[in-house]
DNA sequence: GTTGTGACATCGC
DNA sequence: CGCGATGCCACAA
């Protein structure tokens, strides 16, 4: 019998793509809300991956495949973190041809486009 | 088997 | 609003 802490990253990874894809077109969720509702959903995690979590969801966001609107995930101020590869770029554009508006700033309004997770 | 470092964030003041 | 500090997991050597 081995600690198993999670069953698999890589399941671990698809669960959050699955999260993401439930999200509406016109709608963000932030890094640390996937992680609560991964958790909420019945995932064993420790009681500090609360603090940690929103990392490990940005890890997926990095692995993600093409399929997932990864573009809908945004850091806990409705802004786009900056990725290697410069690819936020392309994340700002999406979410305006969804109809999200950024700020001279590039942010948007969390609570306006927040996705309550329904 | 063990040690050390990194990471797309979050929270508080 | 802005900046600083926090501290977990996993991977690599």
């Amino acid at each position: 019998m081995k600690s198993d802490p999670v069953p698999d990253k890589k399941e671990f990874f698809e669960r959050i793509w699955q999260i993401v894809r439930r999200i509406p077109s016109g709608k963000v969720a932030t890094y640390g809300q996937l992680a609560d509702l991964v958790a909420a959903q019945g995932w064993p995690v420790s009681p500090a991956y609360h603090a940690w979590g929103s990392r490990w969801v940005g890890q997926a966001m990095a692995n993600c495949p093409e399929d997932v609107p990864w573009q809908r995930v945004v850091n806990a101020r409705g802004e786009i973190s900056e990725r290697p590869g410069g690819s936020h770029r392309l994340q700002r554009a999406l979410l305006e041809e969804e109809g999200i508006v950024f700020d001279d700033r590039g942010r948007l309004d969390l609570q306006r486009y927040r996705w309550t997770g329904t």
